[in-house]
RNA sequence: GGAGAGGUGGCCGAGUGGUUGAAGGCGGCGGCCUCGAAAGCCGUUGUACUCCAUUGGGGUACCGCGAGUUCGAAUCUCGCCCUCUCCGCCA
């Protein structure tokens, strides 16, 4: 959330960020209800100033036996008053927080601005993309000729976009489960985390899911639930510390947590169908960290570094990106985003987004930290590391072999009961 | 799902509708004592918004959340949420 008071101070500024990200919002009008809000509670604690101290006269009358029911009359009037002023502060705090949710983070200097995706900046790029003799499958059919993936049948069970995967290539997945979260807890230092899987309105609030962006979420039915699936365990994991205060010697808390993601795909009708690229469930280990202001953009780097490490690890090229000002995320004020490389779509996908959220997430969850006399926002930021399914993806298209096999990179083979390759279910 | 108990400050724990932001204790911080420490003693100790101001001072709100009764609610009423215990069910 922005601060109401940068906003009050710093319209311009707002202005110009909210431009480059392609958002409009009417920023007029919500100064115009913040005043009118406080203008409105002012006079209210005027008249409930008045009141206490009448209520304490009257109280020593009282304890003097003494004769009340002059002053008594005088606040039965104020009372009203008092009460109407009241319910009007409350529709106009309403109203203004309602405002300021759907604004999103102000995007960092470093940003390249341009109003989508073509505008990102390429930091750099480790790895080559290996040159093959013949022509390279896509998972899909790697994994269909292995009989390990099968679309046709997860979509019985569950529909369009789901994915059922058997031997080798449910076991991939549990491996790669399984080796990132060992190497960030080992090498990392982040302590593993096993979050809920589904989260309440307060939690989606804090992160920025909500209430922007409800149709992209699972809304569990259950009459009187308040409940959601999470799209990542950003949510569970960043709400750990929602509404607390943390003492600055603990900083940075850097967690690594595994989790299925969920999320309904509104409005992506058409794009990446085929495969398990895009899915309404998918399994993530992500990381996330609480960090003092001053640090977070270092620890931003750290952060990707941490992700880029297990591409590295598992020997597959990939690039950084910086993602624009109009194709950042609405919490976020600087992302990068980690592409690897598919042979078989023959391009670069994104495979992990590490993003500073600055103070953004940490308003809204009400997460601080004291070092002071004042308790101030943390930073959070959080990063894949790595979305579990595409990195099969990826280990199956650059592993796949001429006969149809997939070579295991030698880092996942401990994890993987030391086989070399994956070769035909029978 | 059924029955019961309970939610008060960093923690424990009092609290009769009227100087209760809230007794007392613990913890924390500062000081005294000490060569140093412990013990002891003294003092201090929440958050948010807001107004005036140089340090500082004032106002309002907050006792799970929300509504109600009242001139006035931590205290009374109603609804909701959460925790615990027992039973049932279940991995």
């Amino acid at each position: 959330m922005i601060d109401i008071k940068f906003l009050r101070d710093n319209i311009d500024v707002l202005r110009t960020a909210l431009a480059n990200r392609g958002a409009s919002i009417d920023l007029d009008s919500i100064l115009e209800v913040d005043a009118s809000k406080r203008s409105t509670l002012h006079e209210m604690e005027q008249l409930r100033a008045e009141q206490n101290r009448a209520s304490e006269e009257i109280a020593k009358l009282k304890r003097e036996k003494a004769d009340a029911s002059q002053q008594l009359e005088a606040m039965k009037a104020l009372s009203g008053r008092v009460k109407e002023l009241d319910e009007k502060v409350r529709e106009l705090d309403a109203d203004l927080q309602q405002r300021l949710l759907i604004i999103p983070n102000l995007p960092d200097e470093s940003l390249p601005i341009g109003k989508d995706e073509t505008a990102n900046r390429e930091e750099r790029r480790w790895g080559t993309p290996r040159d093959f003799d013949f022509e390279p499958k896509d998972h899909v059919d790697i994994g269909a000729a292995l009989g390990i993936l099968d679309f046709e049948r997860a979509a019985k069970i569950a529909g369009a976009r789901f994915c059922l995967s058997f031997g080798a290539g449910a076991r991939l997945e549990r491996a790669l489960i399984n080796f990132f979260l060992d190497v960030h807890t080992r090498e990392h230092g982040y302590t593993e985390v096993l979050p809920p899987f589904m989260a309440n309105t307060a939690s989606f609030t804090g992160t920025g899911q909500l209430p922007k962006f409800k149709d992209d979420q699972f809304v569990i039915g259950n009459e009187g639930k308040d409940l959601y699936l999470i799209p990542t365990a950003e949510v569970p994991v960043t709400n750990i510390h929602r509404d607390e205060i943390l003492n600055e010697a603990d900083l940075p808390i850097k967690y690594a947590a595994y989790s299925p993601c969920f999320r309904s795909e509104a409005g992506s009708y058409g794009k990446d169908t085929r495969g398990m690229i895009r899915q309404h469930q998918f399994n993530k280990v992500e990381m996330v960290k609480f960090t003092t202001p001053e640090t977070s953009f270092d620890e931003l780097e750290s952060l990707t570094a941490n992700a880029e490490k297990i591409l590295q690890l598992l020997e597959l090229p990939y690039r950084v990106m910086t993602l624009s000002t109009g194709d950042i995320g609405f919490s976020a004020a600087k992302t990068y985003d980690l592409e690897v490389w598919l042979p078989g779509q023959n391009a670069y996908r994104e495979i992990s987004s590490c993003s500073n959220f600055t103070d953004f997430q940490a308003r809204r969850a009400n997460i601080r930290f004291r070092r002071g006399k004042k308790p101030e926002f943390v930073h959070t930021l959080n990063g894949s590391g790595l979305a579990v399914g595409r990195t099969a993806v990826a280990i199956l298209e650059n592993g796949q072999q001429a006969d149809g096999s997939v070579v295991i990179p030698a880092a996942l083979r401990p994890y993987m009961d030391g086989i070399e390759r994956i070769t035909p279910l029978k």
